[in-house]
DNA sequence: CTGTTAGCGCATTCAA
DNA sequence: TTGAATGCGCTAACAG
């Protein structure tokens, strides 16, 4: 790595003041093409490279984003990434993506690293902090929009699923199949969407008439290890257990794995769902009947509506709610 | 989002210089216990917080590290960027980490907007440029490490996965079960992985005295999908293979898929065998033999040999090559 | 132990 | 159409 080349030079060797070379490089304001092309060529001869860390604390503004999920190795939120990085690169947007690992302590450091290099915006998917953590965070950021989150702050935009419907409509596609006992790993206690889940499954389970047992209710890690884990443990202290709802496809082909090593066959003895629908549900073996969200389109939209947040289109707080969409597979027919 | 406290604002509201609130928030130099806390307070009552840009334009450092993969959706990918993050973290260092989906368009410009914010130091994983376009763009970054790439260039530390002896591995477990018609998915045509597993492949294919043939293989898109596709239309073609090679796990998965489609059973009709060993290999019936490669220990250590050369000690490039190791399951026993 | 001076590289006034 | 001066917020090097 040479040493670094800066406007200065540039403007020295080509015999006119950093003010030009600064007008050449952002196109800005009128300049008579001979000494535009001039500029240009030197630029090139140099090697010059404009430093956006100066831009940044000239301007106030960095150029990028900040994307935080809390697990980056989950399907759900690669897909999400994709959806906003797309829409990022089209706006001249960087991404700072950034996993937290479902630690807590870890989303607070990055959020904090994020807000120090003055991100232009924030990009927050299922916050795993609490409510007033988050409420005080979000305060240190010139734009926010949250995913799959709420807070009482309203001054963020958001986008989410409707998780209350979709532990709804996955509980009432077991019952209509005749279950009644009918268990739930409900995934981190973090997870505002787990909860959400939690709430629609009791909702269909009240309207059948049935009260909810907290002893057919397990929480488990966001990923396979957990569902295998949990269901191991449920299961074997519920044997009375018909179907099983799953936190996300993670767990729920956790909860196959189980399953299989304990001899139950999916589904006759024992009916799986989960959310999300990742690119694995459909791959196992029995495929995985699941709760889609739209995965990209929740990502592109979030980074949407944060470009217009960042461009001062604070009036409205936007919220968008995406449907859910049960996909109905081997697992839970 | 309110005005931001500067430094400056801390200073004066405690009645000391700038630089000894410099000193006490960067824990530098001696200071007096009792101007110390007297700042904290200030510190905190203002609700301070340093700018990590204008820090980053006064040392020319930014605490930040830049992480390229192609892929970010490929399991295989997001393992190493925990394997990187996590060492990142208790390194105090935050990760860029940003996905270029397989265009090398996207690469340059993603490798562009990391030079210009000036991180500390660059890991590029699978890099899908050309030889001189890497090497070119190497030389814009103070400390670089290669992840499953080489270059002529010897200016960088590097973390692969010894592809031709996978591919190698591979080919002779197939060439032992009695194969000799053995395909090949062979991925992406920009990926050096592919290309170097394609070697073993060739390699032990003349060690037992087999020609490799030209329409035995065929390139794909790097994804299930792509796998899917391509094993059409190779086995379509060529109904005479009965044992195939796959870029990737994820190719691996569509092959699988292509098979079920087209009434193939595996291993019985064709025997299938991916490389990575994600957590899907496991999952997918039937389980695939796949040729692993740590993927969170190539994050790891590359995050590490970065940091060597970030703190200086440029000495010996390093260069860490893991073996490959071969996970039989299933698909191909 | 603490303060002063200077400058990182750029963009934003203004003036010419 | 171009240039000069000023400051973004911070730290490094030197004094005191």
């Amino acid at each position: 790595m040479s040493e670094r080349v800066t406007m200065a030079d540039v403007a020295r060797e080509a015999g006119v003041s950093k003010m030009t070379v600064s007008r050449v490089v952002n196109k800005k304001g009128e300049i008579s093409p001979t000494t535009r092309e001039h500029v240009l060529e030197v630029i090139k001869r140099l090697g010059y490279r404009p430093s956006a860390i100066a831009r940044g604390l000239a301007t106030n503004r960095t150029g990028t984003i900040g994307l935080v999920v809390p697990d980056i190795a989950n399907p759900f939120f690669s897909e999400i990434a994709r959806g906003v990085e797309d829409k990022a690169y089209a706006a001249d947007y960087n991404v700072f993506l950034c996993s937290t690992y479902e630690d807590p302590r870890r989303e607070r450091a990055v959020l904090n690293s994020l807000e120090e290099k003055l991100v232009d915006g924030l990009l927050l998917c299922s916050s795993r902090l609490a409510q007033d953590d988050l409420a005080s965070v979000m305060d240190d950021f010139a734009a926010v929009v949250l995913v799959n989150r709420t807070v009482k702050n309203d001054d963020a935009s958001m986008v989410r699923v409707d998780s209350v419907l979709g532990g709804r409509m996955a509980t009432e596609h077991l019952l209509a199949a005749g279950h009644r006992a009918i268990g739930f790993l409900t995934g981190p206690s973090t997870s505002f969407d787990g909860r959400f889940r939690v709430t629609g499954y009791h909702q269909a389970l009240a309207e059948a008439g049935l009260a909810p047992r907290a002893d057919w209710q397990q929480g488990c890690t966001s990923n396979v290890q957990g569902g295998l884990e949990a269901a191991h443990e449920l299961l074997a202290g519920h044997p009375e257990l018909t179907a099983l709802l799953c936190y996300n496809d993670l767990v729920a082909v956790g909860a196959l794995q189980a399953c299989s090593q304990m001899g139950r066959r999916v589904p006759e003895d024992l009916a799986i769902i989960g959310f999300d629908d990742i690119l694995m549900a459909a791959l196992v073996t029995p495929a995985l009947t699941t709760c889609r969200s739209a995965q990209y389109e929740i990502g592109f939209q979030a980074m949407r509506l944060l470009l217009d947040r960042i461009h001062g289109c604070r009036g409205g707080c936007e919220e968008i709610v995406l449907p859910p969409e049960l996909i109905i597979r081997a697992s839970a027919p």
